[in-house]
RNA sequence: GGGUAGGUAGCGAAGCGGUCAAACGCAACAGACUGUAAAUCUGUCGACCUCGGUCUUCGGAGGUUCGAAUCCUCCCCUGCCCA
């Protein structure tokens, strides 16, 4: 119990789940922990993982873990924490998004003891009549009780009916796999509370729900998200992965410690007092921090290179050892500017121009001051900004 | 169905016949600085070329005009009020 409330900002209610646990010790029953994906992101991130990592706890305790994919919800979209309709997706879309958020996910969840299901399965066999059996059982007022929805109603921006089907259709999740625990975000309260509700109404047990934290992201102020550019994929480079860790602002790393990472409770309270005390570099954990991550989703080893290279590119100001390499196509292109184009460095050639007179483009540590430069004849690394680089073969 | 207010660059939001590629804010990008990819400051921020220009944009399609984001017509979308 103590394991599963580390980190956990609400358990609704918590005995409930206390009871749960000692039947399921009892009987030697696993619990069903349900974790809702939603598919239409399929990129992974640290603020995705907080909740993943509560559920490998599930399962390192030997409860059973069913993942979610939310391909049918997908097609209407989340509309937790927006503030504007969603563009819906295709069925086949949010499969494919599925097939790749599971094999992100399992970065962090074991592979035993784990079920994905698709809710196409039960959703998109549902009549008419289905729907409006399951309607039947909320109200509009209690709907209207979500953050978004009420406030998206005062600034007279566009509800449509279909995004209250949304919170229903998750909780015939909970209804078809008749869980004992669902997981979620803060975000997510709501929905996993309709959930409840609705099992009730359809004569199951209901579940206890579980909400962690919302991580903040890399910008220090909103929630960790894709859409944003503020996140750390799980699938990012070790190098990525460290410098933008290192990019976040100090009064995260508490909580990035606490809520993505593996460390122990004394540790914690280590890093804790650390920074409480004026005297120490913040930046010495920070780098600690930056470790464990690159550690946990790559290897140590990976964890000691990014931060050499990261040294030896940002303090030392030198050039990366491996770099991604282009083979250079002379017949199109015929100067620098073309080539920015041509290897996506830049967007457009007026962009291009543009990073040329700002001093932003240089070859081979030098800057480059005319946009029409040609092309060296022989190999060489070009660096755009602070950390683009690419290595140009001929 | 009726009335009314709107739809402008990634977002928010000015403009309401020429001086508008379109104020301003945010985001983004570059530079300086820094332990940092933070903060701050400076610059840039439709496209294309010889930097002086050229071309395509202001929900969509037509029209008026020497000239339209700005006026007119029709259509599409959204909010609000009334039914």
């Amino acid at each position: 119990m103590d394991i599963l409330k580390r980190g956990a900002f609400e358990i609704i209610p918590e005995e409930e789940l206390v009871k749960k646990i000692e039947r399921s010790l009892k009987k030697n029953v696993p619990l069903i922990a349900k974790l809702g994906c939603d598919p239409s992101r399929p990129d992974l991130h640290l603020g995705h993982a907080v909740v993943l990592r509560k559920l490998r706890q599930f399962q390192d305790l030997g409860h059973t873990a069913i993942l979610i994919i939310g391909d049918f919800t997908g097609m209407i979209g989340d509309p937790s924490g927006r503030n504007k309709t969603r563009p819906p997706l295709s069925l086949e879309e949010t499969r494919k998004n599925g097939e790749s958020y599971f094999e992100q996910a399992t970065k962090v969840l074991s592979k035993g003891r784990i079920q994905i299901r698709y809710n196409s399965e039960w959703l998109n066999v549902m009549n008419f009549a289905d729907v409006i059996k399951l309607a039947s059982n909320y109200t509009i007022a209690r709907m209207m009780e979500r953050d978004d929805f009420t406030n998206r109603y005062k600034e007279g921006s566009p509800i449509s009916v279909h995004e209250f089907l949304y919170p229903l259709a998750q909780a015939m999740d909970s209804v078809a796999i008749k869980s004992d625990v669902e997981l979620g975000g803060t975000d997510q309260k709501f929905n996993l509370l309709v959930g409840r509700d609705i099992q009730i109404a359809y004569n199951i047990e209901p579940q206890v729900i579980l909400t962690m934290p919302i991580l903040v992201g890399t910008d220090g102020v909103n929630k960790m998200s894709k859409s944003l550019d503020n996140y750390i994929g799980v699938t990012d480079s070790p190098k990525e992965m460290y410098g933008k860790t290192l990019s976040i602002p100090d009064n995260l790393i508490y909580d990035y410690f606490l809520l993505a990472t593996n460390i122990s409770s004394t540790e914690l309270t280590e890093t804790k007092n650390f920074l409480e005390n004026k005297n120490n570099n913040p930046r010495d954990i920070k780098r600690k921090l930056a470790r464990t991550l690159v550690a946990l989703y790559h290897s140590e080893d990976e964890a000691q290179k990014a931060e050499a290279e990261f040294d030896s590119i940002f303090i030392k100001k030198e050039i990366p050892d491996n770099i991604e390499e282009y083979r250079f196509n002379a017949s199109t292109i015929k100067n620098i500017s073309d080539l920015l184009v041509e290897t996506k460095l830049a967007p457009s050639k007026s962009e291009a121009r543009r990073l040329i007179d700002q001093g932003g483009v240089s070859i081979d540590s030098e800057k480059v001051s005319d946009f029409n430069s040609p092309i060296p004849s022989n190999s060489f690394i070009i660096k755009v900004g602070k950390r683009k680089f690419l290595k140009i073969v001929h």
